[in-house]
DNA sequence: AGCTCATTAATTGTCCGACAATACTACAAT
DNA sequence: ATTGTAGTATTGTCGGACAATTAATGAGCT
């Protein structure tokens, strides 16, 4: 017999109280909110040392289960939602060169179908949400007061998240993330170039949201596309490449 | 006058170690593929202790930018792949309950726009990667030869994969990924439930790669769109719940 | 009691040094 | 060419230490 057989891998104590600890709090025995208890404690626990638990809770806190609230000392465990997939993204974009036409195609495809399914299943949270992040930017962006620009793009993602809630399907969020990630630096080359994106961008989320109060889904959609076009319109207003890596 | 200075933030020690590290494998001063230098030499140079290094080590080794190669010692510089939001949308969703319903949605939304992105623009290695994983779930998947229910879900997955590659955007790659996640364990929990299901995936795939392989768009769509409808036929042939939480 | 402030305890960040286990290397022996 | 051997380099882990800073405690005051 011709039995290959595989390298078992031995993993490094520090992995494995990595691993001791994620399942801890994935199952909630070490609830959201509450704070970590001291290294010190943990490594008597599991009989490791104190260096070994610090190795592994570096793992946990660079998958965002643990944060370290401002200034404070002690860790808090933590459930990261969609922006878990945020910094994956960031990640992988730093390899591949992503140019604003990849983003904008994706929104393309992605963005009015969720517009419409938010016009069909938002609740009165998620649409107060949405309300607000949208008056939000027509406030900021008004003629009499301008936002800074990092602000400004900050706040356009925003209103996307919002819709996602507004579609209330968990799976679309997710997948909306990572060009919303991309889609900040994009607008970030572009906002300040182009004299008339605000307005536009209030008058399209205007539209958008009146469409989704009122569940009229193909409304939504359509506003929705027009909206995306207008950021492709936007580039070529300033003149820049749609081919151009962004970030 | 009233000047509200915000907490600046300190940064730890070994997160300005791993910030420094990162930045040199992400410009290429430390090009993927080489060794790292021993973590006593990092420490020379940096100017600190070695379980500082170490700490700043686990956390690019969860970056995914160091990988140690099996049973090997040192580190290995490495660029982060798709699979990067992999892990990040994991355990997003053992929080969140998702059901067939939104991984469902979320296809009929995506995949359909992906597969005429694909159709036009494919290349000859791309499409032949498509080719092989239909013939591959295929051969797996005929009368005489059914492989283990996990295989073949992968397969189907991986044939999502390699269509994403054929439409060439890596921001649709990323926006995907979340989705073929999710799908795995859904089509886990469906696939033997329903004896036809894999020949009728077999039949979807085949019409597919047809389409992309003549750049007819439309038609692409279309039979994707067919695709995505027959998983939910699946479940309701089954029996089973679209809102029952999939994993 | 409730509040402010000083004092103490607890906790983290960082360092030092040490050592066993093992991967890597060079070289000798079969 | 493979196998064995010795020596070195490097990692994984440990014990302990200490300064800086946050959290907790209690004293004093209203």
């Amino acid at each position: 017999m011709n039995v290959e057989l595989e390298p078992l891998r031995i993993e490094p104590g520090y992995r494995k109280v990595a691993a001791a600890l994620t399942e801890r709090i994935l199952d909630r025995s070490l609830p959201a909110g509450v704070h970590m208890p001291p290294e010190i404690e943990l490594a008597r626990q599991l009989g490791v040392h104190r260096s070994t638990v610090r190795e592994a809770l570096r793992e946990l806190e660079t998958n965002g289960l643990l944060e370290r609230r401002r200034g404070s000392k002690r860790m808090v465990v933590t459930r990261p939602a969609n922006n878990a997939v945020a910094e994956g993204v960031r990640r992988a974009l730093s390899l591949s060169d992503v140019s604003f036409q990849h983003v904008w195609e994706a929104m393309t495809m992605i963005e009015p179908p969720l517009a419409e399914a938010a016009a069909r299943r938002h609740e009165p949270a998620s649409l107060t949400a949405l309300e607000d992040a949208a008056a939000q930017f027509r406030a900021h962006n008004a003629d009499t007061q301008v936002v800074g620009r990092s602000e400004a793009v900050r706040e356009v993602a925003d209103f996307f998240r919002r819709l996602g809630d507004c579609a209330a399907n968990p799976v679309l969020i997710l997948a909306q993330e990572p060009l919303l990630q991309l889609l900040e630096p994009s607008l970030d080359a572009m906002i300040d170039q182009v004299p008339q994106a605000r307005a536009r961008i209030v008058t399209a989320e205007r539209r958008i949201v009146e469409a989704v109060r009122a569940r009229d889904a193909a409304s939504a959609r359509d506003w929705m596309a027009k909206h995306i076009r207008d950021f492709k319109r936007g580039y070529e207003l300033a003149g820049m490449s749609l081919l151009q890596p962004v970030g």
